[in-house]
DNA sequence: TCGGTTTAGTAAATCGATTTAGTCAAGGGG
DNA sequence: CCCCTTGACTAAATCGATTTACTAAACCGA
């Protein structure tokens, strides 16, 4: 069927050890000669390495698992794994993917999988970020966490996005445009990413000696029907606010619901930021 | 480092051979008392198999390539991934991914790169129904294309959507509400799916005897705004549709937009049908 | 001419399983 | 008592590479 490093040595009339040792470019003490003709009739009989042999032996498989909660169906999912893929396939290797939908024996079964495949690396991608705590099997290989952080943060790499430089550019940003009433809203779960945030709002007010009254903070969970609940709650208050920082784009989406039906208009009589850079 | 079958077989006074037929239920020549000391010694020293070996020796990897153009990022790419890794999965499975991007060159490596870690099977993934003619080398594994069909029909199995059923029931459905002047917003690209949906359209028009001048057909790319450029065209006419068809759903998207800036009112006055059930 | 170094290669071990062909002892029938 | 089968197990080959240790011939200077 395929054919194998042994075919190509026959015919080109070598060891396997020189055949294998001329395409793999350990040929220093191999002569022009055979080299030539080495290289010459694998190309000919279009050799292509079995790559599980070469991993037996070299105990690198160059195979990335890329292990996710749900993060495959969701709208940042794609940049991730297109990003992950991108850079994989660069250095020659190559991603195997598992989706554990936030069950810990889903997610225990699928690691060892990978395990058993002896992958090189990992890749932990979450949907939101929060702290987690990786199957203690990924402490063997090298590991990164991504959109998350680890509850031992010593034990494995991570990369998290920068919830109090994000949170505080936005209202820093509404600030410097003049506002004075800037109000929040957040998530309301409670997760790193909505706790940071909040207190980033909260410190630039603080800074900058703006309002900070109980009615400039609203909740909602992260969708827009919610989002526009807490819209209109914050802007049926006698005294409005003038900007509204949110949690994220989708109860952003929400503050515009409630606008128009309340006829406040954006962005003549209300600035908005939200959070994600989502396409909606 | 890793527990071998040889560590297990040792520990349990037994050959390889033993200890691999009694952890596969190949056992039949076994003494039942041999057969649970190898089994208990094997969880007590928590061995796995590493199915790299297990692979190269009997020549199925249990991995299946998933190969898309640029499936991953687009709405559509996590159900279709998350499908596949499921039933993977659910089968022993694992599932290797390559995106392609449309760059024969770069698919081409992909797909060898693939075959060389010797999968047993492929999925061949499109962004969105055409006709293609995949790599050739992907001739010699079972492969499945999605949502797009093989030049060669002989030569690959493939699953793509019902065109012509769908966009049938679409218009029949307004038609059965009553409608007669029902237009259609296509895609202009001229891709199966486009040619196969207007065909429908045109067929069922004909079948109840129902309005179809030229003024009932418009032409936009995939995206909201061009539908409601054509949106524009058809409502501006003097006898306007009271019903649109639209290829898919950001361009009846663009409808929306384009009747609410001409105050036509969805549904009082027009009905407007999309193909993809995406969310907006 | 002889011992030592280069040059150009090869045989065989190895990675960690699976599988085939066989071994050895016990048991059974004639 | 001998031969044959059965039961329980093992040695060794195998998958397709990589790599180490070794060999044979050529060369080289004294």
């Amino acid at each position: 069927m395929r054919v194998r490093l042994q075919d190509v040595a026959e015919r080109a009339g070598v060891s396997t050890a020189t055949a294998s040792m001329v395409l793999n470019g350990k040929d220093d003490s191999i002569s022009g000669e055979t080299r030539a003709r080495v290289r010459a009739v694998a190309r000919e009989m279009k050799y292509r390495p079995n790559v599980l042999a070469r991993s037996l032996r070299s105990q690198r498989t160059r195979a990335i698992g890329f292990i996710s909660d749900e993060v495959v169906t969701t709208p940042y999912a794609g940049a991730m794994i297109q990003g992950a893929q991108r850079v994989a396939d660069d250095h020659g290797y190559v991603l195997l993917l598992a989706n554990t939908d936030y069950h810990p024996d889903v997610e225990e079964r699928a690691v060892e999988a990978l395990l058993d495949r002896q992958i090189d690396a990992a890749v932990y991608a979450t949907m939101y970020h929060r702290i987690i705590e990786p199957p203690a099997s990924l402490e063997n290989i090298p590991t990164v966490i991504l959109d998350s952080r680890p509850k031992d943060e010593a034990a494995f790499s991570w990369v998290a996005p920068d919830e109090v430089g994000g949170a505080r550019a936005a209202v820093e940003h509404l600030a410097d445009a003049g506002h004075r009433r800037i109000a929040m809203i957040n998530d309301r779960d409670g997760t790193p990413a909505a706790v940071e945030r909040e207190e980033a709002w909260r410190t630039v007010l603080d800074a900058r000696g703006l309002d900070q009254d109980l009615s400039l903070l609203a909740y909602a969970s992260s969708d827009s029907s919610s989002g526009a609940i807490a819209a209109s709650q914050l802007l049926e208050e006698e005294n409005p606010p003038t900007a509204i920082f949110c949690f994220n784009d989708r109860i952003a989406a929400g503050v515009y619901i409630a606008a128009s039906r309340l006829g406040v208009s954006i962005p003549q009589d209300l600035s908005v930021v939200g959070f994600d850079n989502q396409v909606l």
